[in-house]
DNA sequence: TCGAATCAG
DNA sequence: ATTTCTGATTCGA
């Protein structure tokens, strides 16, 4: 019988910034996305005051200068290290992990008697939070679904834990356990699944899999299944090629010059080539998109995208940078206030694939080692410490990021070390 | 085969 | 004035 367990960091990004702060204890904490837009992550005492998942930072402005909650822009590099010291702690528990997010993995419990599952579970968390400083919850079950149950409703015990091996425990939980918050039940089949009265975990569990097939599609049918203990869905301990890669974001402040629009689509290029090397694959082509903002429909709107084709699939930010700006220019059309942008591509192959003509074989080589060269210098030094020059000199665009509360990359540079006294 | 819809975190 | 970002899957035109 198969037996999964899932283990995940309660308010994790939240939970990193406490490790480094220990002011933040016990006080409400937010983290927020990109350009500081709205909440991503929230302790307990912040959802208290109401705030909500995704709720725009303008609109809890008020609220937290009131109740003194701290507001965090997000620091990813902290996030991701801690993410990966905790799953040093998970491959200690288990021979067999799959990390399904920055804050979530499963493991393979099959290993583990059924008696002592629950003990197994407290001690990884135990070990997890003593090693990392990160609280988690730990859900089992016999599938993933059910796993995923188990850790939701683990989150309103004090235990922290809460095995769901036995079908008798599995009942008595999906009883009152609401539709939307079964793993792969959106908004839309929320909505379906209500309309037919359908609000609890065990309903649905009851329904024929062919009608779960016709209201949400395979999908639907496969949640059935797995709600029965009937495993659809293996360990993936290793990660499956990435198909796809994209870089976009919204500005900072609203792009209205082309220049600027140039500088930022240059900057998610190059992005992209980092992205594209790290994983050793490679592109021939990018799709570059353009909008306005659509919160703003007073104003005139443009949504437009371009495919432009490079001559041999790539990840040298030069060639990249250069496919990018002729979609630019295809695409540019002044008298509107952009917000956003991005380059995505699609299809990704290894490089070296394509054929390689005798004539530019050292052009290539030498394109690869300048590459590599600014990859080493950024690893080195710190993301865009040496970028090409047409993305400009970015901290000085108005189309950069906000993140006008990071905390410290405590882990991750040796000048943001914390200090000890 | 491509775009839209859906979902997740 | 302010509304994340990235990636996968499925379906139907």
């Amino acid at each position: 019988m198969t037996a999964f367990a899932l283990s995940d960091g309660n308010s994790f990004y939240c939970s990193c910034e406490r490790v480094f702060d220990p002011k933040l204890e016990k006080r409400p904490v937010i983290v927020l996305s990109n350009n500081d837009g709205c909440a991503v992550a929230r302790t307990s005492e912040a959802k208290a005051l109401g705030i909500k998942m995704g709720q725009p930072y303008f609109q809890i402005k008020d609220l937290c200068r009131q109740e003194g909650v701290v507001a965090l822009s997000s620091n990813y590099a902290l996030y991701g290290d801690m993410s990966r010291r905790m799953n040093v702690v998970y491959n200690r528990f288990s021979p067999e992990t799959e990390v399904y997010s920055i804050d979530e993995t499963f493991l393979d419990v099959e290993h583990v008697p059924r008696k002592d599952r629950t003990a197994w579970a407290s001690e990884l968390r135990a070990t997890t939070c003593q090693w990392t400083g990160i609280p988690t919850c730990v859900g089992i079950g016999p599938t993933k679904t059910l796993a995923k149950l188990a850790n939701k409703a683990a989150k309103t015990l004090a235990t922290g834990v809460l095995d769901l091996t036995d079908p008798d425990e599995q009942a008595r939980v999906m009883a009152d356990f609401p539709i939307g918050d079964v793993w792969g039940i959106g908004r839309a089949n929320q909505a379906k699944l209500l309309a037919l009265d359908i609000q609890f975990a065990g309903q649905l569990r009851d329904m024929e899999p062919k009608k779960a097939r016709g209201i949400m599609t395979v999908v639907g049918e496969k949640i059935v299944h797995e709600l029965n203990g009937r495993s659809c869905m293996d360990l993936e301990s290793v990660a499956p090629q990435r198909q796809g890669c994209a870089v976009t974001r919204s500005f900072g402040q609203r792009v209205t010059s082309r220049i600027e629009m140039e500088q930022a689509v240059a900057g998610y290029a190059t992005r992209l080539g980092e992205k594209l090397r790290r994983h050793g694959l490679a592109t021939d082509y990018v799709t570059v998109f353009m909008h306005t903002s659509p919160f703003n429909d007073d104003e005139p709107q443009r949504n437009v995208s371009m495919t432009v084709d490079i001559p041999e699939a790539t990840n040298d930010t030069m060639q990249l940078i250069k496919a990018a700006r002729r979609a630019v220019e295809g695409l540019w059309k002044s008298g509107y206030r952009y917000s956003k942008a991005g380059i995505v591509t699609q299809d990704l192959v290894p490089p070296g694939l394509a054929q390689r003509s005798l004539f530019d074989g050292l052009d290539h080589d030498r394109a690869a080692k300048v590459m590599a060269a600014m990859d080493e210098a950024n690893r080195r030094w710190g993301r865009a410490t040496v970028v090409p020059a047409a993305v400009g000199i970015a901290s000085r665009s108005p189309f950069t990021t906000k993140f006008e509360m990071r905390s410290p990359r405590y882990t991750t540079r040796w000048d943001e070390l914390p200090v000890c006294r």
